[in-house]
DNA sequence: TCTGGGGTCCTAGGACCC
DNA sequence: TCTGGGGTCCTAGGACCC
């Protein structure tokens, strides 16, 4: 994993080369805005003047690491990231402004952002199976998945206007593991929380961050999955505190009742270290 | 996919305060 | 004492993504 890592760092740096915003997804998966380097006389002049650059960068990866790229351009990220996927290996797929209602139309709703198993499965009960019927589809789809009714629209229509997150904020850290065989033996759940923890302040210290909420999940062996949360006045970055709190709400919701599939341990609620309360104040 | 690991976001209910 | 409304925070679960 750690020479994923590396290999993803290194791709990464000639990825920057280009001179653009990058928001990393993944080990293997990177938002870049070009458009300060690519103003065209029109929306599909600009994307065909991105094509030299994408050229550029899947030839530095080849000749300094010997891999293969996919790049999708697009006008926003919904579409770049279906255009990036559209041909697999070694690919580089425009989709140009002018086309993109037709690119659309045959993908099943399960390739938009944000359509998963179970809202598929409620499109398809209401006979709505592919991008082209949601194009179609007169009707209100809050009736069908709620608050998502009119992003979906827009997304089925290629129309996507959530900017690039720049920030690199972190907002949880989590470690869990799963079990050879299903276990409620104390010595071996402590001793896979402490490590679970250890990792943990590991990587808050790498980021320089501390943590006011402790959570522990446990799922049992029907795959029920339940998790309990505590948070704090004092932001914590020690792994030994990090262990008894994860400790003390396994033990308070009485959660070992029966043998672990998987015991797991994360924080959230993240803050510089060190950070003081504010006190309120009184006049 | 009889199901690994690390994340984000949304929703809904309850507690609490004013 | 009971009633009401609004806002915020915490918690838990679930859907989704890579």
């Amino acid at each position: 994993m750690d020479r994923y890592r590396e290999e993803s760092r290194l791709i990464m740096q000639i990825v920057a080369r280009s001179g653009a915003a990058i928001e990393q997804m993944s080990v293997d998966e990177a938002y870049l805005d070009l458009s300060p380097f690519c103003q065209g006389n029109c929306a599909d002049d600009s994307l065909r003047l991105a094509l030299p650059i994408a050229r550029q960068i899947k030839q530095s990866i080849r000749a300094e690491r010997q891999l293969t790229a996919s790049i999708g351009i697009a006008s926003n990220k919904l579409l770049a990231k279906l255009a990036a996927d559209h041909k697999k290996p070694d690919g580089l797929t425009v989709i140009e402004e002018a086309k993109k209602i037709q690119f659309l139309r045959a993908l099943p709703v399960r390739a938009l952002h944000g359509v998963g198993r179970v809202t598929a499965e409620q499109l398809n009960q209401a006979r709505i199976l592919t991008v082209g019927d949601l194009q179609d589809h007169a009707g209100d789809l809050r009736a069908l998945v709620g608050s998502f009714g009119p992003i979906l629209k827009r997304f089925a229509l290629g129309e996507d206007d959530r900017p690039l997150d720049l920030s690199g904020d972190v907002k949880s850290i989590s470690s869990e593991n799963t079990f050879l065989r299903d276990t409620d033996d104390r010595r071996i759940l402590r001793t896979t929380l402490r490590q679970q923890a250890a990792d943990i302040a590991d990587e808050l210290q790498k980021k320089r961050l501390a943590a006011k909420s402790v959570q522990v999940r446990v799922r049992y062996s029907d795959f029920t999955t339940l998790t309990r949360q505590l948070t704090f006045e004092d932001s914590t970055t020690e792994a030994a505190a990090i262990y008894n709190f994860g400790c003390h709400l396994l033990a308070r919701h009485r959660l070992v009742n029966r043998p672990l599939r998987l015991l797991g341990l994360g924080v959230s609620n993240l803050v510089p270290p060190g950070q003081q309360m504010l006190l309120p104040l009184k006049a």
